[in-house]
DNA sequence: GATGAATGAGAATTCATTCAT
DNA sequence: TATGAATGAATTCTCATTCAT
């Protein structure tokens, strides 16, 4: 096959990219390294060149995943003009404006057929995400619109709650039961952090459309 | 090598449970037949006597484990002399006298290095405790101690959280970090299930001796 | 099981019965003694009781088979009142009177699916067979009605090529392509022979019915 | 052990060959790819790096059999300055030259132990070979030489015949009545195609050597 | 940097055969 | 005679990893 030559950064992203994507697909298991270098177009050597071994390349994917999500969250935490409910809004609304690929966190990681990502980047996820979370909890307990005692240790059962039972695939559940496990998720948040009912509302948008 | 013939069933037994406790130590994928074999001194022919696949085999450890965990639970909700907190106490409360073994809902399936097994398992106990549980929550609303309006849904997403979370190994938490969320488990179920503050205290019990 | 006790030579014909079946059925080789004795409803040791090993049990079925075949056209060979044609219209001829089983020497062997019965079973047939067959040309060579230098040869050879290109399923030929070819067989058997044209009409009988 | 890389046509050849070879001697279903591989001396990964499944390769050795054969054949019937007996001759008769290894139409197949590879190659030799068979005989028909009615069945059983009867191993014939069966064949295959006394010599020359 | 042929240690599964009961 | 649990060698196939080019 021709040679390409990229740059070393520019390959090396593409294979984490493809494998990202696969890994979500299929599950680490069931990727062979044969897959994403099939998918790609590049030899096993290249692989190799790049990864040391296939874990390896499941470090990097997990990485890349969390770094991304956990940016844009503290960026949303660190927002000096928003009040909390607007963070928890834009952390957690289904209204995610511009978000083409993976960067949103409330619809992240909930992919079926998963072990190890699920395990490293799932539990990752709520373990980095959480602290930021319950920073903006304490923002909002001072504004008056919370009332908890202990916000780390909530957000993390809530999020954990959330992440595991409205995973997509798991549970296999239908839409309409996904849909009323959500309803619930909501009220169960409202009830734990102390806020006014229906003020998470925004998790549970009316669609109009499909 | 010697050959030792046993009843049916007690061999059968004997192959179910030593792939259960491997299976929990090193995972399902993990686990090749030859290991379980080895650990039983029986030879492969021996296994696929048994069981025609390794599926197979993990269908069987997961029947067990269920079957012996839902049909306690039912038995508790069934009791027509307790109160609902009685029987939240019985199926939640720390204090289980006599269970040697894996008959403990809130301690099960809360091992490390775990896949298919969780998948299987830790999932299906959900979806079929859960209703039991509901069912239980709803007396207790008749009984005026809890005020939720959707039980099923409401348990679930809870029984989910605490599952995952305090899921021994999969978030690495130490034992302090794990008392600390199961405190906080015990204040959301509470506020979910509409009950008063600290009545669902058995779960984090002031322990004298370890 | 219950323990069912027969004459010892009742029950290897039974064995050996059902083998025969399912070996024509699926092949030698697909069929495993597993089988065979499931069929039946004995266990694996009656199975190794009667017979020392699988190829012991298929050459007991071969031997069987051979056995009423050969017997049944040496009678018909032997036969005083008829005449050559007649013998092989006996033998060749479709309208097989009583057979209900695998008494049949044209259809007899003809089934998708075998390797070590076609080439014990089949072969030896011909070589046995053929002798006899030579021995009714011989006859016909002395009615007039036949003219050929090398009777055994000759058969082997047309029995051979009636054999296996009509085989039911080693070509693969459809319904219509069999009759053609049955019809071709007919013609080059007459001038192989040396017999009149249509004389072995008998093979290819204008059937009214299906 | 030593890494000997080849060009993959090389090393598919060298597989396929070695394959052939074996499957010929010992019989598809008796050779193991451990055989295969070991006789080579390459790693099994090298096997399935080339051919799928074991399947897979029957299938390249009978493609590659059939390929030489029935292009010879093709190419001999084609040529038009030849006569039907030229044809036949070039085809059928036993002086060969140059042939050292299997691109003998009459010598092909005739080998004992084999059931797949007959089954697979035999049969599909026979059937890709006897149009172009029969076109030479419709050439023959038009240059007065047979008189046939239908060409292409009565080719395809004499050729079953020919190719089963005359098969080295499958009958256990000695040589002196393999060579009866041969003259035998001649003699039919004349009197089948109308054709003159002694026209099929070719098939038999009276060898001084061995 | 890149290629892709080659490796080989397992993995799951089958099944003829044995033997304690 | 009969049972059926137990055996284990053999087989096909996978895939992460290596290395000559």
């Amino acid at each position: 096959m021709a040679r390409i030559v990229k740059a070393p950064e520019e390959r090396r992203a593409e294979i984490v990219d493809t494998a990202d994507r696969l890994f979500r697909q299929h599950g680490y298991a069931k990727c062979s390294v044969e897959m994403i270098i099939r998918e790609i177009g590049v030899a096993k050597g290249t692989f190799y060149y790049y990864f040391k071994s296939k874990p390896d390349i499941l470090e990097a994917v997990v990485d890349k995943t969390l770094g991304q999500v956990v940016e844009m969250a503290q960026s949303v935490a660190d927002a000096p003009a928003l009040s909390a409910m607007q963070k928890m809004e834009a952390l957690l609304g289904g209204s995610h404006i511009g978000n083409d690929d993976s960067l949103d966190v409330a619809e992240m990681l909930h992919l079926p057929e998963n072990r190890e990502l699920h395990e490293l980047t799932n539990i990752q996820t709520v373990l980095q995400l959480s602290p930021i979370l319950a920073q903006i909890v304490e923002q909002g307990v001072g504004e008056g619109v919370f009332d908890v005692e202990k916000p780390l240790e909530t957000i993390q059962f809530l999020f954990t709650g959330a992440q595991f039972l409205t995973d997509g695939g798991m549970f296999g559940f239908s839409d309409a039961e996904l849909r009323a496990r959500r309803l619930v998720t909501q009220t169960i948040i409202e009830k734990a952090l102390g806020a006014k009912p229906e003020s998470f509302s925004f998790m549970n948008p009316v669609r109009a459309v499909k």
